[in-house]
DNA sequence: AATGAATGAGAATTCATTCAT
DNA sequence: GATGAATGAATTCTCATTCAT
């Protein structure tokens, strides 16, 4: 028999890469980072401890391209048109879709939140969320200074710890957090 | 010589418990918990393994021991009277003075925070967080309900998440942090 | 186009056996019998891990071969007519063409002497090695023996040392090594 | 009950330290070095897997340092008053011991040639092995030269060559060898 | 109170070999 | 012939905890 063609052997390593991510998301906000083995995710996708290392070459790769899966998702709304300019309707359309994103995944959000700060998380991906966050800084403080606001880096400030206090606290108790309340209050405060 | 009198015993062990607890808490936030061993905790002490287990009956309880000292400090001035009713002058007492507790010992803040997200550590802890968290927001939300908020529920919710965020964003970058505005701006808010 | 022949498909195995067999041998001097793994072989080689099988039934296997490969050269060399006895100019064209075969490939030569010390190799042919020595050190001996010498067969064996140490510390150190010098001087010792 | 004393530690660890050296060295005579686990020392000195580990950082370390101690016999008995000069009677006691050290534990000897050449071993003592040997060409030349030999660098390449082709053959198949009679041809080549 | 040797269960990782295609 | 995904047994190494002294 003629043997399979790349394109086969690509379909079927990608397929394998989402199915084991999968199951290790959902096992890591179960039970937590180093409380998973991969001996556990193994049994779970239905496949040999050793096929594991022929996709992710250690447990902390794993981890760290699922992390960054997450913050793409973000990048992915802030900015949209990727113009570098951030208008008042961007900022608010960042504020509804980070609400509808945690809203969507709130399991693997609280997952995101908790390992990210874990030492050995955090390191392999700090580089990456300097970044990200810098450039969020830059632009909605550009925003804020057309806007006319009296102290923009301030106010800028603000804003993201109210975005991450609230990101935080949503994800940690999402049963009981005034969502939408929460949300108006948000879109209120920057009108 | 006389010999020690028990309440002198008492305070070296006391005086140890710190030593190993402070010791502990920075290795835990710089390696996370699962890669700090025993055996590392007790060099950086300068004491033996064995003699952890004199003061500590396993490595959970000891973050856990340490995650609860945090804790209290913030009990403290919450409610200061513990008369069960939170006026509006505790509540900007409060806002004083968890900043100032903040400001006074950043590096252990941060530490602290570190350790607390750690999803090992948080689920020992879990439940003193929501007890201490739940009295919180029940004090807080009277005082709202009395001041005739609108929404008191959400409301204590917000503030609840505005100070998080703005001790978390403080404590992981406090070079940065336009502290004394965003202080008067929660003060502001809550008149 | 006409179909290849089997002797053509014949010679392309061949060509293929060689060519994985010379850069396993490299790998093995370079790295150790088993520190290299079949993988790094085969892509090495540019072929894949599941071919190597179709070529070399195991990993000792294919160490074997190379080790009996290299032993055959100089088989053809010692009583080259096959008569089972060694004469006097053919234990020095003996001497004369181990020289020439050393020297014709030293860099061969050394990653040839550094696998065959490594245990797990050595012990795979050990058997084999016995053979051919022993043959050789029948036939020197004989011939010393028909030469008149006192102790023919301390001298064979001290025959035997010299040549290996030679081997060795020539390939070792091919630049500093008086070679011509030290060819001479076993040529003197047997006239 | 008091504590055990500083020094009983320093017994232990060295009476254990001997314990695991020496069973460790007997199973790589027999099997070689890569087919021999931790786990089989372990049980063969009867200790834990996990002791191993507290008094050799790994595998690797623990054959190296057997290693050293073997390169450190030689050392010893060339030029045994370590005034930097190597007299007439010091090369023949240096031949005379030499051989004895070898007839001593041929099978350590054994071992210590089949591992020397292999090339993860090699290379943690190749540093040492040049000095050791560097040092012993340097003060063998000198002999050679106050002796008027015409051509003393190679005179001592063929010494060398010739000592290590004999301890080789030697420990290789010591039954057969005729020892004393090569020892004799060796003193009788440098009277 | 104090020490660090000792345990043992379990973790991550490796790799020769097989096999469906 | 040819591919590389898949297996699983084996291996090294780790570490919280116990214990004799």
């Amino acid at each position: 028999m003629s043997p399979r063609t790349e394109k086969q052997f690509e379909e079927i390593r990608e397929e394998r890469r989402s199915q084991i991510m999968e199951v290790a998301l959902e096992l890591f906000a179960q039970q937590g980072f180093s409380n998973v083995t991969i001996a556990k995710i193994a049994k779970k996708a239905e496949i040999s401890k050793g096929l594991m290392y022929n996709y992710f070459e250690s447990k902390e790769q794993l981890i760290t391209e699922i992390m960054i899966m997450g913050l793409n998702e973000f990048n992915e709304i802030f900015d949209p048109n990727k113009d570098g300019e951030l208008t008042h309707d961007e900022l608010h359309y960042f504020i509804d879709e980070s609400f509808r994103i945690l809203q969507s995944r709130v399991k693997f959000w609280r997952l995101y939140f908790l390992i990210m700060f874990q030492p050995e998380v955090y390191t392999l991906i700090e580089k990456k969320i300097y970044e990200v966050l810098g450039m969020y800084l830059k632009l909605t403080m550009a925003l804020f200074e057309r806007k006319g606001l009296k102290d923009p880096e301030s106010e800028v400030r603000f804003f993201g710890a109210m975005m991450d206090g609230i990101a935080l606290n949503y994800v940690l108790d999402p049963e009981h957090f005034p969502f939408e309340i929460i949300k108006k209050r948000m879109h209120d405060l920057y009108q």
